[in-house]
DNA sequence: GCCCACCCCTTGAAATCCTAGGGGTCCAGG
DNA sequence: CCTGGACCCCTAGGATTTCAAGGGGTGGGC
Protein backbone atom coordinates (compact mmCIF):
# COMPACT_ATOMS: atom_id res chain seq x y z
CA UNK A 1 0.00 0.00 0.00
CA UNK A 2 1.89 2.83 -1.19
CA UNK A 3 1.79 6.40 0.89
CA UNK A 4 -1.70 7.94 -0.67
CA UNK A 5 -1.16 11.77 -2.45
CA UNK A 6 -2.40 13.88 0.29
CA UNK A 7 -1.49 17.47 -0.51
CA UNK A 8 -3.44 17.30 -3.80
CA UNK A 9 -6.67 16.54 -2.45
CA UNK A 10 -7.06 20.56 -1.90
CA UNK A 11 -9.87 21.45 -3.22
CA UNK A 12 -10.94 18.64 -4.82
CA UNK A 13 -12.81 16.65 -1.47
CA UNK A 14 -16.09 18.22 -2.21
CA UNK A 15 -15.85 16.78 -5.21
CA UNK A 16 -15.45 13.41 -3.99
CA UNK A 17 -18.24 14.02 -1.55
CA UNK A 18 -21.05 15.40 -4.08
CA UNK A 19 -19.94 11.97 -6.18
CA UNK A 20 -20.18 9.66 -3.97
CA UNK A 21 -23.80 10.46 -3.02
CA UNK A 22 -25.17 10.44 -6.89
CA UNK A 23 -26.62 6.95 -6.69
CA UNK A 24 -27.85 6.78 -3.24
CA UNK A 25 -27.81 8.30 0.13
CA UNK A 26 -25.07 7.65 2.77
CA UNK A 27 -23.69 8.74 6.36
CA UNK A 28 -20.21 10.70 7.24
CA UNK A 29 -18.56 7.06 7.11
CA UNK A 30 -19.40 5.89 4.41
CA UNK A 31 -18.68 8.41 2.42
CA UNK A 32 -15.33 7.93 3.53
CA UNK A 33 -14.82 4.46 3.09
CA UNK A 34 -16.39 5.36 -0.73
CA UNK A 35 -13.91 7.52 -0.91
CA UNK A 36 -11.49 4.63 -0.45
CA UNK A 37 -12.84 2.03 -2.30
CA UNK A 38 -13.67 4.31 -5.70
CA UNK A 39 -10.14 5.42 -5.32
CA UNK A 40 -8.17 1.92 -4.69
CA UNK A 41 -6.92 3.60 -1.42
CA UNK A 42 -4.72 6.38 -3.54
CA UNK A 43 -6.96 8.64 -2.04
CA UNK A 44 -7.93 8.70 1.81
CA UNK A 45 -9.35 11.21 4.09
CA UNK A 46 -9.33 11.62 7.76
CA UNK A 47 -12.84 12.37 9.49
CA UNK A 48 -11.30 15.38 10.71
CA UNK A 49 -11.41 16.61 7.31
CA UNK A 50 -14.53 15.13 5.94
CA UNK A 51 -17.05 16.12 8.69
CA UNK A 52 -16.31 19.85 8.86
CA UNK A 53 -16.69 19.32 5.15
CA UNK A 54 -20.06 18.01 4.75
CA UNK A 55 -20.59 20.68 7.37
CA UNK A 56 -19.82 23.29 4.56
CA UNK A 57 -21.63 21.65 1.89
CA UNK A 58 -25.09 21.37 3.83
CA UNK A 59 -24.18 24.96 4.35
CA UNK A 60 -23.82 25.61 0.92
CA UNK A 61 -27.13 23.77 0.43
CA UNK A 62 -25.23 21.32 -2.08
CA UNK A 63 -26.55 18.73 0.49
CA UNK A 64 -28.88 17.48 2.84
CA UNK A 65 -28.39 15.70 5.88
CA UNK A 66 -31.03 13.46 7.94
CA UNK A 67 -30.40 11.12 10.92
CA UNK A 68 -31.50 7.67 9.98
CA UNK A 69 -30.18 3.88 11.02
CA UNK A 70 -27.34 2.79 9.29
CA UNK A 71 -27.17 -1.18 7.95
CA UNK A 72 -24.96 -1.75 11.25
CA UNK A 73 -28.16 -0.71 13.27
CA UNK A 74 -26.76 2.57 14.32
CA UNK A 75 -27.57 5.68 14.67
CA UNK A 76 -26.11 7.22 11.33
CA UNK A 77 -26.42 11.13 9.69
CA UNK A 78 -27.38 9.84 6.03
CA UNK A 79 -26.54 12.56 3.23
CA UNK A 80 -28.54 13.30 0.22
CA UNK A 81 -27.75 15.83 -2.95
CA UNK A 82 -29.70 18.34 -3.52
CA UNK A 83 -30.77 19.92 -7.10
CA UNK A 84 -27.74 22.66 -6.68
CA UNK A 85 -25.61 20.24 -5.38
CA UNK A 86 -26.12 18.34 -8.81
CA UNK A 87 -25.46 20.97 -10.73
CA UNK A 88 -22.18 21.83 -8.54
CA UNK A 89 -21.16 18.62 -9.36
CA UNK A 90 -21.20 19.01 -12.86
CA UNK A 91 -19.32 22.01 -12.83
CA UNK A 92 -16.58 20.68 -10.64
CA UNK A 93 -16.36 17.32 -12.85
CA UNK A 94 -15.81 20.09 -15.52
CA UNK A 95 -13.26 22.30 -13.90
CA UNK A 96 -11.17 19.14 -12.48
CA UNK A 97 -11.19 17.72 -15.80
CA UNK A 98 -9.70 21.47 -17.39
CA UNK A 99 -7.78 21.49 -14.88
CA UNK A 100 -6.06 18.18 -14.70
CA UNK A 101 -5.70 18.22 -18.77
CA UNK A 102 -3.88 21.63 -18.42
CA UNK A 103 -1.73 20.05 -16.06
CA UNK A 104 -0.62 16.92 -17.78
CA UNK A 105 -0.23 19.28 -21.27
CA UNK A 106 2.26 21.60 -18.90
CA UNK A 107 4.06 18.95 -17.87
CA UNK A 108 4.82 17.30 -21.15
CA UNK A 109 5.09 20.88 -23.23
CA UNK A 110 7.74 21.20 -25.78
CA UNK A 111 10.53 23.22 -25.80
CA UNK A 112 10.33 25.68 -28.58
CA UNK A 113 13.39 24.70 -30.67
CA UNK A 114 15.68 26.50 -30.43
CA UNK A 115 20.06 26.51 -32.39
CA UNK A 116 18.82 23.68 -34.14
CA UNK A 117 20.72 25.54 -36.55
CA UNK A 118 23.48 27.43 -35.21
CA UNK B 1 -11.34 32.80 -21.97
CA UNK B 2 -13.14 30.51 -19.44
CA UNK B 3 -12.46 31.51 -15.84
CA UNK B 4 -9.32 29.97 -14.90
CA UNK B 5 -9.71 26.77 -12.43
CA UNK B 6 -8.12 28.27 -9.24
CA UNK B 7 -8.85 26.24 -6.03
CA UNK B 8 -7.67 22.86 -8.07
CA UNK B 9 -4.46 24.54 -7.59
CA UNK B 10 -3.60 23.77 -4.17
CA UNK B 11 -0.50 21.77 -3.75
CA UNK B 12 0.06 22.09 -7.96
CA UNK B 13 2.39 25.10 -7.75
CA UNK B 14 5.39 23.92 -6.90
CA UNK B 15 5.17 21.14 -9.42
CA UNK B 16 4.45 23.65 -12.14
CA UNK B 17 7.06 25.49 -11.22
CA UNK B 18 9.94 23.24 -11.03
CA UNK B 19 8.45 21.68 -14.51
CA UNK B 20 9.38 25.21 -16.09
CA UNK B 21 13.05 25.12 -14.94
CA UNK B 22 13.64 21.64 -16.55
CA UNK B 23 15.36 23.03 -19.85
CA UNK B 24 16.58 26.25 -18.80
CA UNK B 25 16.66 29.06 -16.20
CA UNK B 26 14.17 31.67 -15.71
CA UNK B 27 13.18 34.32 -13.88
CA UNK B 28 9.93 34.72 -11.67
CA UNK B 29 8.11 36.71 -14.32
CA UNK B 30 9.21 34.42 -16.85
CA UNK B 31 7.52 31.53 -14.93
CA UNK B 32 4.32 33.31 -14.64
CA UNK B 33 4.26 33.35 -18.40
CA UNK B 34 5.48 29.90 -19.06
CA UNK B 35 2.68 28.82 -17.12
CA UNK B 36 0.24 30.79 -18.50
CA UNK B 37 1.54 29.51 -21.89
CA UNK B 38 2.01 25.88 -20.96
CA UNK B 39 -1.67 25.83 -20.06
CA UNK B 40 -3.01 27.54 -22.77
CA UNK B 41 -4.07 29.65 -19.55
CA UNK B 42 -6.41 27.21 -17.79
CA UNK B 43 -4.02 27.76 -14.77
CA UNK B 44 -3.06 31.88 -13.79
CA UNK B 45 -1.39 32.38 -10.70
CA UNK B 46 -0.60 35.56 -9.18
CA UNK B 47 2.46 37.39 -8.56
CA UNK B 48 1.51 37.32 -4.43
CA UNK B 49 1.55 33.58 -4.92
CA UNK B 50 4.47 32.99 -7.11
CA UNK B 51 7.29 34.72 -5.44
CA UNK B 52 6.86 33.54 -2.12
CA UNK B 53 6.33 30.00 -3.56
CA UNK B 54 10.13 30.24 -5.28
CA UNK B 55 11.56 31.55 -1.90
CA UNK B 56 9.87 28.07 -0.47
CA UNK B 57 11.69 26.21 -3.09
CA UNK B 58 14.72 27.95 -2.58
CA UNK B 59 14.60 27.19 0.59
CA UNK B 60 13.72 23.48 0.27
CA UNK B 61 17.07 23.69 -1.81
CA UNK B 62 14.98 22.38 -4.93
CA UNK B 63 15.95 25.62 -6.48
CA UNK B 64 18.81 28.10 -6.91
CA UNK B 65 18.44 31.51 -7.79
CA UNK B 66 20.87 34.31 -9.05
CA UNK B 67 20.62 37.76 -10.39
CA UNK B 68 20.99 38.81 -13.94
CA UNK B 69 19.64 40.65 -17.14
CA UNK B 70 17.38 39.72 -18.68
CA UNK B 71 16.03 39.67 -22.73
CA UNK B 72 14.66 42.84 -22.28
CA UNK B 73 17.59 44.81 -19.92
CA UNK B 74 16.20 44.24 -16.89
CA UNK B 75 17.51 43.29 -13.73
CA UNK B 76 15.87 39.74 -12.77
CA UNK B 77 16.36 36.98 -10.49
CA UNK B 78 16.94 33.18 -11.92
CA UNK B 79 16.17 30.30 -11.00
CA UNK B 80 17.73 26.89 -11.57
CA UNK B 81 16.87 23.21 -11.27
CA UNK B 82 18.90 21.75 -8.31
CA UNK B 83 19.78 17.92 -8.64
CA UNK B 84 17.60 17.60 -5.36
CA UNK B 85 14.84 19.67 -7.44
CA UNK B 86 15.05 17.11 -10.21
CA UNK B 87 14.36 14.08 -7.87
CA UNK B 88 11.90 15.80 -6.47
CA UNK B 89 10.30 16.77 -9.61
CA UNK B 90 10.03 13.22 -10.50
CA UNK B 91 8.21 12.32 -7.33
CA UNK B 92 5.46 14.97 -7.67
CA UNK B 93 4.89 14.24 -11.55
CA UNK B 94 4.32 10.68 -9.98
CA UNK B 95 2.21 11.52 -7.50
CA UNK B 96 0.26 13.94 -9.55
CA UNK B 97 -0.49 11.41 -12.06
CA UNK B 98 -1.29 9.17 -9.61
CA UNK B 99 -3.68 11.20 -7.66
CA UNK B 100 -5.39 13.01 -11.42
CA UNK B 101 -5.93 9.67 -12.73
CA UNK B 102 -7.35 8.15 -9.11
CA UNK B 103 -9.46 11.11 -9.09
CA UNK B 104 -10.97 9.92 -12.86
CA UNK B 105 -11.45 6.25 -11.45
CA UNK B 106 -13.68 7.79 -8.70
CA UNK B 107 -15.75 10.04 -10.51
CA UNK B 108 -16.45 7.28 -13.66
CA UNK B 109 -16.81 4.85 -10.22
CA UNK B 110 -19.68 2.38 -11.37
CA UNK B 111 -22.41 1.60 -8.68
CA UNK B 112 -22.26 -1.95 -7.19
CA UNK B 113 -25.00 -3.71 -9.34
CA UNK B 114 -27.69 -4.33 -7.00
CA UNK B 115 -31.37 -5.63 -7.00
CA UNK B 116 -30.97 -7.26 -10.10
CA UNK B 117 -32.66 -10.19 -9.10
CA UNK B 118 -35.03 -8.99 -6.96
C1' DG C 1 -17.52 -9.02 29.74
C1' DC C 2 -14.43 -6.96 26.29
C1' DC C 3 -12.96 -5.44 22.31
C1' DC C 4 -13.35 -3.84 17.73
C1' DA C 5 -15.70 -1.90 14.07
C1' DC C 6 -18.81 1.42 13.47
C1' DC C 7 -20.33 6.32 13.85
C1' DC C 8 -20.38 11.25 15.39
C1' DC C 9 -17.94 15.53 16.67
C1' DT C 10 -14.48 19.64 17.87
C1' DT C 11 -10.27 22.43 18.58
C1' DG C 12 -6.02 24.32 17.12
C1' DA C 13 -2.15 24.22 14.17
C1' DA C 14 -0.12 24.17 9.59
C1' DA C 15 0.14 25.08 4.86
C1' DT C 16 -1.02 27.40 0.65
C1' DC C 17 -2.93 30.94 -2.10
C1' DC C 18 -4.98 35.52 -2.99
C1' DT C 19 -5.80 40.50 -2.39
C1' DA C 20 -3.91 44.59 -2.40
C1' DG C 21 -0.82 47.07 -2.03
C1' DG C 22 4.48 48.89 -2.62
C1' DG C 23 8.60 50.08 -5.79
C1' DG C 24 11.58 50.54 -9.95
C1' DT C 25 13.25 50.40 -15.09
C1' DC C 26 13.09 50.39 -20.21
C1' DC C 27 11.19 52.13 -24.33
C1' DA C 28 7.73 53.42 -27.84
C1' DG C 29 4.43 57.02 -29.20
C1' DG C 30 2.33 61.28 -28.85
C1' DC D 1 9.89 65.60 -23.38
C1' DC D 2 6.99 62.86 -21.02
C1' DT D 3 3.66 59.53 -20.29
C1' DG D 4 1.98 54.93 -20.26
C1' DG D 5 2.44 50.18 -20.43
C1' DA D 6 4.99 46.11 -20.25
C1' DC D 7 8.38 44.24 -17.58
C1' DC D 8 10.32 42.81 -12.98
C1' DC D 9 10.70 42.47 -7.83
C1' DC D 10 8.62 42.20 -3.19
C1' DT D 11 5.47 41.89 1.27
C1' DA D 12 1.69 41.91 4.85
C1' DG D 13 -2.63 40.15 6.15
C1' DG D 14 -6.56 37.47 5.51
C1' DA D 15 -9.17 33.46 3.81
C1' DT D 16 -9.60 28.69 3.11
C1' DT D 17 -8.76 23.97 3.54
C1' DT D 18 -6.85 19.95 5.56
C1' DC D 19 -4.80 17.38 9.31
C1' DA D 20 -3.59 15.79 14.05
C1' DA D 21 -5.33 14.67 18.07
C1' DG D 22 -8.27 14.42 20.90
C1' DG D 23 -13.45 13.35 22.76
C1' DG D 24 -17.76 10.25 23.16
C1' DG D 25 -21.14 6.49 22.34
C1' DT D 26 -23.31 1.88 20.55
C1' DG D 27 -23.79 -3.06 18.74
C1' DG D 28 -22.46 -7.62 18.26
C1' DG D 29 -19.09 -11.43 18.13
C1' DC D 30 -15.95 -14.19 20.96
Amino acid sequence: MPAPAVELLRGSLDLLILRSLTQRALHGYAVMRWIDDATSSAVQIEEGSLYPALYRLVDREWIESDWGVSENNRRARYYTLTPKGRLQLKAEVREFTRFANAMFQALSFPEPARGTHA
